[in-house]
RNA sequence: GCGUCGGUGCCCGAGCGGCCCAAGGGAACGGCCUGCAAAGCCGUACAGUCGCGGGUUCAAAUCCCGCCCGGCGCUCCA
């Protein structure tokens, strides 16, 4: 398969470091606040990779990191009168409610940094015996200049990259270079600290995620994916500690861009931000609508998000389900193991093109129709399980959560059932006027009925 | 300013040298089905400049150059 490789700049084929194993490294959350949208298409677009990795015979080592200790956690921790630990775990505990409600697959490993320093200390020790880093009383920095290839990844050389620098970075007398950037914060009073050969202080950022995933992972890990943000500074950072430690980092780097609000990134620093949980509230098909919207669109491409998209993807998921439901009522045996190669075929052709997950839902809604048209007897009715369970594949591979099953087992399932077969009786007499009245009472109770072939059948809205 | 990604129908959004008189979803319209609806199926209208202008090529939405507009990055960020 081919993926596009931010360092190469370019579509590349994909060789793993091991035949059969994917490893993924993406960048998680620093936990102070509320997550929102943006990093549910960050996690996300990962998510739907690792199941796609898996669908196709991957055994893929998922590591997801949570940022524990930062300046973010700290100054919260200290408007609140509550300690860094008790922010941290508050806010990891409502990020990973959220990522639940929004169907993603947890990561096989969920490293916090706080549980990683010690790595972290050898890490810089090597650093600096090595001459790349240097000690000084606000702490320990990395020579950016010695380290080959800095600024590979943003695709810019050192001296540009300070030429940006400077309008917008206070000058740091401490540093030897304005581009070095802190390995190891020194203590300031108030902090959370932690016991290190260059006194009392906490990793940087960068650190966290290098140590960790080179420890979990090893070296010459698969794949290290995250917000296109991240591309500078931090993957850039984490990369040239790598490369200065002579370690070999990630074989790919992945880049998922931005979801915009009114034009603008979604962020906690605008304030422009809906909390994933908010956006759930308002809609119980919201989770599956915005993994289809994200779905739709190539991870690497800016989205747009507002309230018309969402109710745009919300009637494609109902698309999905009426599909299912069709099938259900046909009696399609979900035991059965009969799918349509063709189309597992062009499906997989999408997907290997640097997950096009867009063609890829085109195969599946093209399948949703030629199945339907089977399940009402069109040409293809001989294929209509394949073709059902063909598309009802391919959408769960997608984590789009669209199953064979009953609606019958909810607590008024009686009392609408005898509803309906109220309503036939009604209709049977030609008593149309209570059948309707009867529709319109169901409809109030958010229930949707649909006259079938095989008679009336009945779903929650 | 520098780097980078992008500008495709009414909306969202694929395609990235011929298979494109341009996928898929949403909305719209007509037909079938239905007691009527809904759902579904079939069909139609939408892209006549694929941001604008040049160029390369037998062939360009797709490649090159210039311009305009927008996103992201330039040490808080997914």
């Amino acid at each position: 398969m081919k993926i596009y490789d931010t360092l190469q700049d370019a579509l590349v084929d994909f060789v793993p470091r091991k035949e059969g194993e994917v490893s993924l490294y993406a960048c998680g959350p620093t936990v102070y606040s509320h997550p929102h949208l943006g990093h549910a298409r960050q996690a996300m677009t990962y998510d739907i990779m690792r199941r796609y990795l898996e669908w196709i015979g991957f055994d893929v080592v998922h590591v997801a990191n949570i940022t524990d200790i930062d300046d973010n956690i700290i100054n919260r921790a200290l408007d609140e009168g509550k300690t860094e630990t008790e922010v941290a775990q508050y806010w990891e505990k409502v990020y990973i409610e959220a990522m639940d409600a929004l169907n993603i697959l947890p990561p096989n490993v969920r490293p916090h940094a706080t549980d990683y320093v010690a790595e972290m200390i050898e890490f810089i020790t090597t650093l600096v015996d090595n001459g790349s880093a240097y000690a000084n009383d606000s702490g320990v920095y990395l020579r950016v200049r010695q380290v080959e290839g800095y600024g590979d990844l943003v695709h810019r050389t050192p001296d540009e990259l300070a030429e940006g620098a400077g309008a917008r970075v206070e000058v740091d007398d401490n540093k030897e270079d304005p581009l070095d950037f802190a390995l190891w914060k020194a203590a300031k009073p108030g902090e959370p600290t932690w016991d290190s050969p260059w006194g009392a202080g906490r990793p940087g950022w960068h650190i966290e995620c290098a140590a960790m995933a080179l420890d979990i992972l090893g070296d010459d890990f698969d794949l290290h994916g995250g917000g296109n943000d991240l591309v500078f500074p931090h993957h850039t950072n984490e990369r040239a500690e790598a490369i200065a430690a002579g370690r070999s980092f990630s074989r790919y780097w992945l880049h998922n861009a931005m979801l915009n609000i009114g034009g603008e990134k979604m962020s906690k620093s605008l304030g422009n931000f809906d909390t994933i949980k908010d956006v759930l509230a308002q809609d119980p098909l919201n989770a599956r609508a915005l993994r289809l919207m994200l779905l739709q669109t190539h991870y690497r491409k800016t989205l747009e998000i507002n309230d018309d998209v969402m109710a745009q993807a919300r009637e494609g998921v109902k698309r999905l389900d009426a599909m299912v439901r069709k099938a259900t009522n046909n009696g399609v045996d979900i035991t059965s193991t009969e799918r349509d190669a063709e189309t597992f075929t062009r499906f997989r052709e999408a997907m290997d093109h640097d997950f096009g997950t867009p063609e890829g839902m085109a195969v599946v809604f093209e399948t949703v129709r030629r199945a339907n048209g089977a399940l009402d007897g069109g040409d293809e009715a001989d294929q209509a399980q394949a073709l059902a369970l063909t598309a009802i594949e391919l959408a769960n591979v997608f984590g789009l959560d669209v199953a064979v099953g009953d609606s019958a087992d909810d607590d008024d399932a009686d009392q609408i059932e005898s509803m309906v077969t109220a309503r036939n009786e009604a209709k049977a007499s030609k008593d149309y006027g209570e059948a309707d009245r009867i529709r319109d009472e169901l409809t109030a109770m958010g229930i949707t009925l649909e006259d079938t072939a095989n008679g009336t059948v009945w779903h929650r809205t």
